[in-house]
DNA sequence: TCGCGTAAGTGAACAACATTAACGAAGCGG
DNA sequence: CCGCTTCGTTAATGTTGTTCACTTACGCGA
């Protein structure tokens, strides 16, 4: 299955496998998911100092120079689970969506569906969106690329919500001129998909959401909280009121 | 110097070095602090990957079985960096509010030097707020402790607040049972200085702040910002009308 | 179906890592 | 001044990522 969207330049394509790939090419394509696979495992059992090469190898009966057939390093192993991290949950958060009926559920769903995702997987959150650690899913073309695919996926809403209520979209205070010039910037280098006011409130609405997911997944809230479910959802309602969307 | 608060029980303490010592324990204390800045100096410039025994040591002109007779563990050191790093923050922190006049002031520029720390120190605000990682900075007693006292710093705003206003502190939707309780619970551990109301107000401006701190220092919004201050500062005058804070 | 090229996997090796043990050289307290 | 504690060293251990040289065996083209 292919999932693709409405905006033409930043489509999330969630890959599938090629099935006109030779045999050779496809238990090679096996092997490295499974590695990736094995990666996860270790690190959510034993996090980023478990994943060694050596373990990763083991896992899958091998030793550890063998890894080198199918990554360049440790890294770049890292890099495709990263990949494939986001890719899961890309079609997690595409799946909740398209399974709720109106625009106001899709976007409530898609929010919560994320934090889910990540308190269900708090080390591959981590690795997604955690510090960067230097070299590994570094500031290249790929990392600006996922952030842009991923971005998109929450920017289609907006632009839904844009289209049916401009109203919403207007700022409510002056918007000073640099930062204008840079989400203007943003807009044109994603193909003017979407006008300035509308990125503009993606953006700020996205620092929000992703703000609280990541301090209560961070451990950041747990000097109080055990729980900060409801307090996440809070903050949601505050957005969605922001959004002039109503309680469903 | 040593700053105390009106808070009795989590009363934030930048601590002194105390200056009736042995001299042996006084160039022992400063070896430590020595080392632990090496540290330091070695993560900004090179990442967590960067800081090896080894290499500390020889910043210091020393051998790496040396830092064993400071220090148990590699861990142990960067939990003493950890530590020195709160007391940094907090006392900048301390500084910049105590600047401040109005308790408008003390609350926007409190707000807008931890933003501003975390931006000039994004390697250290990574060991500090970022994914936790395991061993080090762990959830032990120390853990949850300089969590409570880094929030104790911003919890003194709110009290301040809530005794000017009452009226600010009142939620506008109906408090979930669970989330009371917790806060209730929350507000109980450190000793009841303030109501529920209150505390529950903190803790949802708090995940706003370092939210919007952390997505900007992770590099989370780079895909379409270069510089999100003035998206912070709409967030933050949201907070601040949020707390019937008006413009200075 | 047969052979050959290429890819997969191995063991040995290396440098760098955290850490421990054993030992010498100071320096301070009595 | 003696003796004990503390500091720092060298040597050594086990583990890390990674490379090299080599062998095995699979799959593709004929």
């Amino acid at each position: 299955m292919l999932f693709t969207y409405a905006i033409p330049t930043i489509v999330y394509r969630v890959p599938d496998v090629n099935p006109v790939l030779r045999r050779r090419d496809r238990v090679r394509a096996a092997t490295q998911s499974e590695l990736t696979s094995a990666a996860r495992e270790l690190l959510v059992t034993g996090g980023t100092e478990a994943v060694t090469v050596r373990s990763i190898a083991s896992a899958l009966g091998m030793t550890a120079p063998a890894i080198y057939r199918y990554f360049d390093s440790r890294e770049a192993l890292l890099d495709a689970l990263i990949d494939a991290l986001y890719d899961e949950l890309a079609a997690e958060l595409i799946s909740v969506r398209d399974a709720a009926g109106s625009l106001a559920g899709r976007f409530l769903e898609t929010s919560r569906a994320f934090r889910r995702w990540a308190l269900a997987h708090r080390a591959e959150f981590g690795l997604l969106f955690g510090a960067p650690i230097p070299g590994v899913g570094e500031l290249g073309d790929a990392s600006a690329d996922r952030g842009q695919r991923f971005g998109a996926l929450w920017l289609e809403l907006f632009i839904e919500l844009a289209a049916r209520d401009r109203e919403v979209v207007r700022w409510r205070r002056p918007i000073p001129d640099r930062l204008r010039a840079q989400v203007t910037d943003y807009v044109e280098s994603i193909g003017g998909v979407v006008d300035t006011d509308t990125a503009l409130l993606f953006l700020a609405c996205w620092e929000r959401l992703y703000g609280a997911v990541c301090t209560e997944v961070f451990g950041h809230l747990a000097f109080a909280l055990d729980d900060a479910e409801e307090l996440f959802e809070d903050q949601l309602l505050d957005v969605a009121e922001r959004l002039g969307i109503g309680p469903p």
